[in-house]
Parts: structure tokens; C-alpha cells; sequence
DNA sequence: AACACATTAGTGGTAAACCACTATAATTCT
DNA sequence: AGAATTATAGTGGTTTACCACTAATGTGTT
């Protein structure tokens, strides 16, 4: 099977940073370094050059974050593909990470050959995370699978109540929900009532805040 | 390179859709295929017994599904691999993927040689995405990408309203807001009505409302 | 039969958020 | 210098949601 050569721009502010990189990838002959840049900008201005294959971008950049710049090109070129490097466990970014376009998410703290897999598996059309990354994920699924055990009231909550809790969630008023479901706004108060004692909450809009914090563990 | 053989149990209710992967599996000489199952107990007593590396799993099955069995499976052995196959798209299974423990995400549409591939990718550490599935994220996101552009309020907000929002989102209350910034709580409901023009929303909880509907937005 | 619980509905009150204004000082842009 | 915007602060009012009760009806359990 003859595969064809991967070209790779590397976008990343430190010089001995990309070193590294190229250093790692030098040694696989499928892989061929076409470019460097030091920002966004000089980024574009490569890839707009046309040639490039895969870029390896770091997150934290002056000027233009690797996420806006990796919008802009994903926007402007479909069929680039984006590594994305992180020095952070960055959960928000990595739940985005499909819609912001990437086709990895890789740790700085992780082994050097990590780049190397990452590269091969997006060019096999597939998407790469850090084992360490889904290991963290992981291990806050735990802690929240725990807290969820300790506080046991949403499995408590009748069919009546999941169902209230969940039109909640889409925005409905207590009156909306009474409308719908034919019965007086003063029932619907009630059940709130009682599924805030279940669940332990109070305060103002306490089930509109708890279904923010808890959104995960409602499904 | 010498590489251990990949001992797979197959979970699925539909006998020929067992047979369907067994014949794809069968052709890669590191594949074997110690066993299957056509419901969640027999699956448990199987593993019970030990050896099982990777789990190919559906995850519509008649009573415990698919993901309550892989939660049970990582909960209790943490280094069995686990593949989910699906019927569906589902957006919520997938966000929440790596908190139930899965390796993999396979959608049942997809070529038949996606298994293969996926068995690789996870016994190679990494997590596997249905390339379908990631397209099918992407145009999610191109569509939630052309409603911030016709909704294009949210970057017309000035960076206070920005920390304001930011702080509504951690439930604060707009009394707690002022306090923060050493401001009156009239000052804040001022703000909080100008974002609202802003975003051209209205109603009650209506910011804390946006935030819930709008939160990928946000970041 | 007695009990627990869910669902229904009510009274009366408080707090938070929103709505529609007005108004002033500071800043930024032209 | 003048205009627009931002941040500040206020009056007065409405709606929504929460809080603490009471209470009737039905359903299922023991």
C-alpha cells in the first residue's frame, strides 16, 4: 500500500517548541514538514499558499488564539486538518472540539510521540485525544457519579416530577407548564415545591440553577 | 512488532448483526473473538469469568442498555475497552462518551470496516469516532455558527456585560453581582436590561434562560 | 383498615428579576 | 467641541418563583 506524503505546517510562538516537533516527525518518512509559523497570522499566509495537509497549532498564541484560527481556516478549508496542542486540560474546549472543527486534541504533558500517533490517526480520517485528557474526563465522571450517589434525590423524583423538571429546562414558566398539562399553576407550584425538597435546594430560580449545574446528570 | 491478540466479546441482541461483525473481525489475524452475548446479564456473566480486552457493544438492547452496561463494565473493570455501536445519532450519548467510559463511537450506517478500524484505534490507547458522526457535528456547528451571525448581539456586549453574563451563569444573583463590584443593585438590573436589548430577549429569567440555551455560544 | 405517597388545589407572603422610564458623570469617537 | 456610548443610580410597578402552610382525592402497600 503506497500512501501518499502527509505535508505539515507546524504553528506554534516558541521556535525550540517546534523543533521539537519537527525533531519527532522527521523520523517518520510518510511525513514531510512543509512549513513553520510563529502566529496566526504568518499561519494563514502559508496555508493560503496551498500545499498543506495537516497543521499542528498550539492554543495559546498571541494575537489570534489556535481556536479562532482554526475556525478560520476549517472555514475556508474543509479538508486541512487540525492538531490541536495544549498546555491545559481545557474541558470547555475539548466538548467544542468537534464543532470548532479539530481532529485532535493533544496535551503538552504528554509523550513526544503522541504528536506522531495524532498525526497518523487524523490522516486516517479519525479524530485523536490524549489518553491522559480522557483519562481525566473520566475521573471527573467518577467524582460526579459520586456526588451524584450522595445525593440521591434525582432518582427519588416521580415520572410527574422528572417530566416538570424537564420542561423547566426548555424554558417553560410554571403557568406554561400548568396550561399544558391542564391543571391549576398552583399544582405545578406544589410539585416544584416538592422536587426542590428532594433534591435538596432552595433560593430563587434553585431548579432553573440546578438544571445548569447538573445538566449531565439528568440523562 | 509483536502484538498480542485482541480478545473481543460481542454485545448484541440481533444474532445476525453478530455474525455480521465475527465475519469482519474474523479476516485480522490479532482479533479474537472469545465470546458473545445477547443481553447485558449474559454479557456481565461472560466477563465475569475474565479475559475479555474489548467489548463491541450495541447500545439499544432489550432491558439494561448498552450505556448502563458500560458503566457498570468500567466501574468495574477499568481496563476492558469498550466499543459502542448505535443506530442513531445521538448527540447527548456521544458529548458524554468519555464519561461513561466508552473508546469508541460507532454508528451501525457507517462501512463495515469501521470495527476494524475502531479495534485498532482503541487497543492502541486512542478514542474512535465515527467519521459520520464528527460530520455530522461540524454541520451542527455550521448551522449554530450561522445563527450567531444573524443573532449577532452577543458580540456587540461590552466586556462588563460580558463579566456580568459570565457571573449570571454561575448563579449569581444580581444582588451578589453588585456586591462583587462594589456597585448598586440598581446599576446591575441596568446592565442586565441592556444585555437583554442586546441579545433582543425579554421575559422572565431570561438571561439565565439564554445561557442555558446559548452556552456552547458563550465560550 | 391504616398508612404512605402522589396529585390535585388553595391562602398569603417574600424575594428576585424584569419593564419603563429618567438622569448624571465619564469615556470614546468623530 | 459635540455626539454616542458606557457605567452609574434612581422611582415605581409587574411577573415569576419560591416559601410555609393546609387539605382533599386517589392509589397502592402492609
Amino acid at each position: 500500500m503506497m500512501e501518499k506524503t502527509k505535508k505539515i505546517l507546524i504553528v506554534d510562538d516558541h521556535p525550540l517548541f517546534r523543533k521539537g516537533i519537527k525533531s519527532v516527525l522527521q523520523e517518520d518518512t510518510g511525513i514531510e514538514i512543509i512549513g513553520e509559523a510563529g502566529n496566526s497570522a504568518e499561519a494563514l499566509n502559508f496555508i493560503d499558499k496551498g500545499n498543506v495537509d495537516i497543521i499542528i497549532l498550539d492554543l495559546q498564541m498571541p494575537g489570534m488564539s489556535g481556536i479562532e484560527l482554526s475556525k478560520l481556516i476549517k472555514s475556508k478549508y474543509k479538508n486541512i486538518l487540525i492538531i490541536l496542542l495544549t498546555m491545559h486540560k481545557d474541558e470547555r474546549i475539548f466538548n467544542n472540539s468537534l464543532e470548532y472543527g479539530l481532529d485532535a486534541y493533544i496535551l503538552k504533558e504528554n509523550a513526544v510521540d503522541e504528536v506522531l500517533k495524532a498525526v497518523h490517526v487524523v490522516a486516517d480520517g479519525n479524530f485523536y485525544l490524549s489518553p491522559s485528557m480522557s483519562e481525566y474526563m473520566i475521573q471527573k465522571s467518577m467524582k460526579q457519579k459520586k456526588l451524584a450517589d450522595e445525593n440521591p434525590g434525582i432518582k427519588n423524583l416521580t415520572e410527574k416530577e422528572k417530566e416538570i423538571l424537564n420542561m423547566i429546562s426548555q424554558n417553560r414558566t410554571t403557568r406554561e407548564i400548568a396550561e399544558s398539562f391542564f391543571v391549576s399553576y398552583k399544582t405545578i407550584e406544589n410539585h416544584r415545591a416538592n422536587i426542590c425538597k428532594k433534591l435538596n435546594i432552595s433560593g430563587c430560580n434553585a431548579l432553573l440553577k440546578f438544571i445548569i449545574e447538573n445538566k449531565t446528570l439528568l440523562s
